[in-house]
DNA sequence: CTAGACTATCAATAATTATGATATTTAAAA
DNA sequence: TTTTAAATATCATAATTATTGATAGTCTAG
């Protein structure tokens, strides 16, 4: 079985053109290389350098093993970086629950950051409505959970408040309720909603829906597709309907109960007691600092 | 640095779930496996099997190393494969030159096959006029060419004449030579005539244009785009107008000096006196009898 | 409870690898 | 041309590492 020594003397031996600095650049002594790769391509059965001349070069038969020489030291190096990532008790992966309207990127940005922090932790990013995310985070299929605020507190839940994002009364420009000025609730309620709510049925505390005839989504953007389609009016987030309402596709709801954009509080969420390595607590400063400089 | 021996050990006691079978399999006494796998948890820090029970079970972060030692093993199998390679005197890369008219599913399957049968040699597959590939395969440039048939005969290149593909005269339906019957040669010189010939500019001598105001291509299929734009008529392979004529885009021209579609034959060329390994021996042979099978 | 099979450990041994000295070659400098 | 510094190959020896065989302890199925 072949020695990963022999193949790192190869390739930087190959690289220097030399097998004394090869020598010293292991801290070993020039017979050893020497000795090193005549093994190695008595092995292979390939001689590997053409000797020559002072200086060895590779033959071609060297040069096409050489880039799979590389690619071997390469997964070596990975595999013993993982084992260190390992012994600094990181976390093989993360599983992270974010509501689909806070996948901003201005979050992306942060996973960027993550990836070069801790290349040999994975993540797993799920979208789900945010009456989803408290129970995945409950029930420890998610480490860490963005989600706009429930009212009703889970006892295996941490909160962190992290900021709030803002949401309007959207309809298509078409619809009926774009021609109304100064609406009042009780005025939105003949007109169908659209409104997030979980798999589970559970629909968020925080943005009720208010009519009695509403139709629901477990995404955001799929209430906005709905909304394209005039089939009735929704709140969304300010950020999600901007570009629509710029082009006239879209209209805000002029209701007089909010006249400036109601501010939904945006709660970073994970598990109680859950023992937090170091790529966790990372994300999660990350995070909290991300949303608190975005406002 | 970690030894490749040790990885195999993980991997092979990860899988029989035992130190003993793992041993047996390799060939040697229990009590060296039981070390090796000692020695690369004190090595890597990590501790990869739980021997609490009788049969030893990777731990979590066992697991996480395992992947990646498989991907190590396998990268190191590859590397002793292509050293076989290298052996066998196999080539690292062949060359191969083909007129674009010539490159059928056919072809492609003879391809997989070579892939199959040398999966260590690199093909690299260019598209060239005819009348280029020759001096290509004379300078050395390329290995192997598929072309069809130049009289004039390079002293450099070996031909082998391997079979012949059909040619028709072609326009555009709407193309005044498309409502004409029974034509001489000389009825198709007032039209433009759209022929393919090298980049060196030089045409081939089986292919060879009649008229004087003709427009050229380096490929088959710029021909054709350029048929099809009525720009003017061309000779074409039968198998690459079929389908337009089929649908009545096209039209055949009927031309009284080829009442049978006019078969040009259809050359495999190689350097002549060129040292040819294995895989340009299985490689010739394969499209030889592939072209006589066709047809 | 026992038989069979497993693993860890240890000391002895075999095998591999590294070393240091030496001869030879090479390329550039004197 | 000669010289010099640095490179490589080779070889016997030293050091390290891996392998072995024996032993003791442990687990599981019957």
């Amino acid at each position: 079985m072949l020695s990963l020594e022999q193949i790192n003397m190869l390739v930087l031996s190959a690289e220097l053109g030399s097998f004394s600095a090869c020598a010293r650049k292991l801290g070993k002594v020039q017979s050893a290389v020497s000795h090193g790769i005549s093994n190695l391509e008595i092995d292979l059965g390939v001689e590997l350098f053409d000797r020559t001349s002072r200086s060895p070069k590779l033959t071609p038969e060297g040069e096409r093993l050489l880039r799979s020489a590389k690619a071997l030291l390469a997964q070596s190096h990975e595999f013993e970086k993982i084992a260190e990532s390992i012994t600094r008790h990181e976390e093989g992966a993360l599983t992270i629950a974010v509501d689909d309207a806070l996948l901003t990127p201005y979050l992306s940005t942060i996973l960027a950051l993550f990836a070069q922090a801790f290349p040999h932790v994975e993540i797993d990013l799920i979208s789900l409505a945010s009456p989803d995310i408290i129970a995945t985070v409950a029930d420890g299929n998610v480490d860490i959970g963005v989600m706009f605020s429930e009212v009703e507190a889970n006892k295996q839940v941490d909160f962190c408040y992290v900021g709030s994002v803002d949401f309007v009364a959207v309809c298509h420009a078409d619809f009926p309720l774009a021609a109304l000025r100064r609406l009042s609730e009780s005025d939105l309620m003949p007109y169908r909603q659209i409104a997030v709510r979980g798999q589970q049925k559970r629909e968020s505390q925080v943005l009720i829906s208010m009519t009695p005839n509403a139709w629901w989504c477990s995404s955001n953007y799929s209430v906005l597709a709905l909304v394209k389609q005039q089939i009735g009016w929704a709140y969304l987030p300010l950020s999600l309907v901007q570009p629509f309402v710029h082009t006239g596709l879209l209209q805000k709801i002029d209701v007089t109960f909010d006249h400036k954009p109601w501010s939904v509080p945006v709660d970073l969420v994970c598990k109680k007691g859950a023992l937090r390595g170091p790529a966790h607590q990372w994300l999660f400063d990350a995070l909290k600092n991300a949303f608190s400089a975005e406002r």
